[in-house]
DNA sequence: AGTAAACGTTACATTTTTATGACACCCTAT
DNA sequence: ATAGGGTGTCATAAAAATGTAACGTTTACT
């Protein structure tokens, strides 16, 4: 999946050195130069992720946190602060304010990599390209193919999946053992404010669930009356 | 492929040195003896690769550094910086400056090619001359050619590819089972930032596919729908 | 049991995405 | 100049994916 990550920072040459890295590792990256640059990007398009420089011109980072923070459509984006102090205080301030980490400068690409990639698999896990195993299903983000481990180990059914069917397992496999609403699914699958029929989602289940029982893997997707739909590994 | 690496070093004897030693590895080398005649070169041939002494007569080698990343066109060239001095200070600022590695001196000839070559290797696979076999294929960088090794050993036909299907071919080998998005084929095989339709990526694919298939190379170069395309030798 | 709400299933029209062939342009070597 | 291969773009065909509505089933609750 593409990520998408903002990256404000006043300085010119910093921010392509830093949209040069991220591009390397395959995300995608929106330019800020300044907070309030940063906030009319955001009002048409919402990142993934937000690289905040701490020194900005016009408004303080944290004061830009905080602002992210507040509002309902970004309070939830991952949030890493660069920070040319080390001083304690900041760290402090800066994660009250609701960074995720934070990186002092100077770093390395390879740190900010890393660091991107740590918080991204934490806060969110259908986006780190990281390989998932769960009943019996290996879905790999990376090469974009689902497995099937028929309870053991000799063969490994390929399943073929439309990309919302992939989408729908990969988020459902990440947050498995949670039940998702459908709206919630919506939001997170298809996208922000979709105008789509809850009911769709049904649908989309059943695609899923089709493939899934022609490979012998039946109750990993499970219905939540009432409620929405849950990943599970125990029966139901 | 050949790969051309600038040597940026004010004294001729550790210059000539290097020079000698990349070229016994079979790269070619260009030499500048400050940051201004650096510049001129790179104006006229692009290298793969930059060698930078830290201590330059006239520009200090991270000004270089920056300079390097702030122009589109030489922004995404490797840089490996040479300094004489331990302080760790100086290697992060490098780092920060955009380079890709560092090597204090004196270093042995071996280590400067081996750092070279992992840089190559993290940066551009599809630049480090290694031969690829995959799926059947046998494709030689340095040769510049591609053999189909029908199903086992006897016959080997060679294959004729254009530039672009050849470097497409390399790179979906280099990077063997991952999705590639088109935007991120554009940006790898023809370049950062050309102004090419998405869909001209589907041509190309098309072109390669046909020619494989003449040699019975079918199902290697995949679509993956709603993504791109992906390089696998499990049929699909 | 009866009933309404929630969910499952299917079919289908539409939209979206890819594949493919044709064509014009641009180099380069003759 | 000119032939020829290589490229990018476009139009159109073909395939696949998607959202909805309609109808069948199950569930919870009276």
């Amino acid at each position: 999946m593409t990520v998408t990550i903002l990256v404000v920072e006043d300085e010119p040459a910093i921010q392509e050195l830093i949209a040069l890295n991220l591009k390397r590792e395959g995300y995608m990256t929106l330019s800020a130069l300044s907070a309030d640059n940063a906030m009319q990007l955001i009002n048409n398009v919402l990142p993934d992720l937000v690289l905040l420089d701490w020194m900005l011109p016009d408004t303080p980072g944290i004061e830009f946190a905080r602002r992210l923070r507040r509002e309902e459509r970004t309070k939830a984006i991952p949030l890493i602060m660069l920070t040319a102090r080390i001083d304690e205080n900041d760290k402090i301030a800066g994660l009250e304010a609701g960074a995720d980490d934070y990186i002092t400068k100077p770093f390395s690409p390879r740190e900010l990599i890393a660091r991107i990639k740590a918080v991204l698999r934490r806060r969110l896990p259908e986006m780190s390209d990281e390989v998932l195993e769960l009943g019996g299903l290996r879905l790999d983000p990376v090469s974009h193919r689902v497995h099937a481990c028929n309870d053991g180990f000799s063969d490994l059914a390929e399943i073929n999946l439309g990309p919302t069917e992939f989408r729908l397992l990969h988020f459902l496999m990440a947050y498995k053992e949670r039940v998702h609403t459908r709206e919630q699914l919506l939001d997170r699958i298809w996208g922000d404010h979709v105008f789509i029929e809850d009911r769709t989602v049904d649908v989309h289940i059943r695609r899923l669930r089709k493939i899934l029982e022609s490979v012998g893997k039946e109750n990993l997707v499970q219905t939540v009356r009432g409620t929405g739909y849950r990943f599970s590994v125990t029966p139901n």
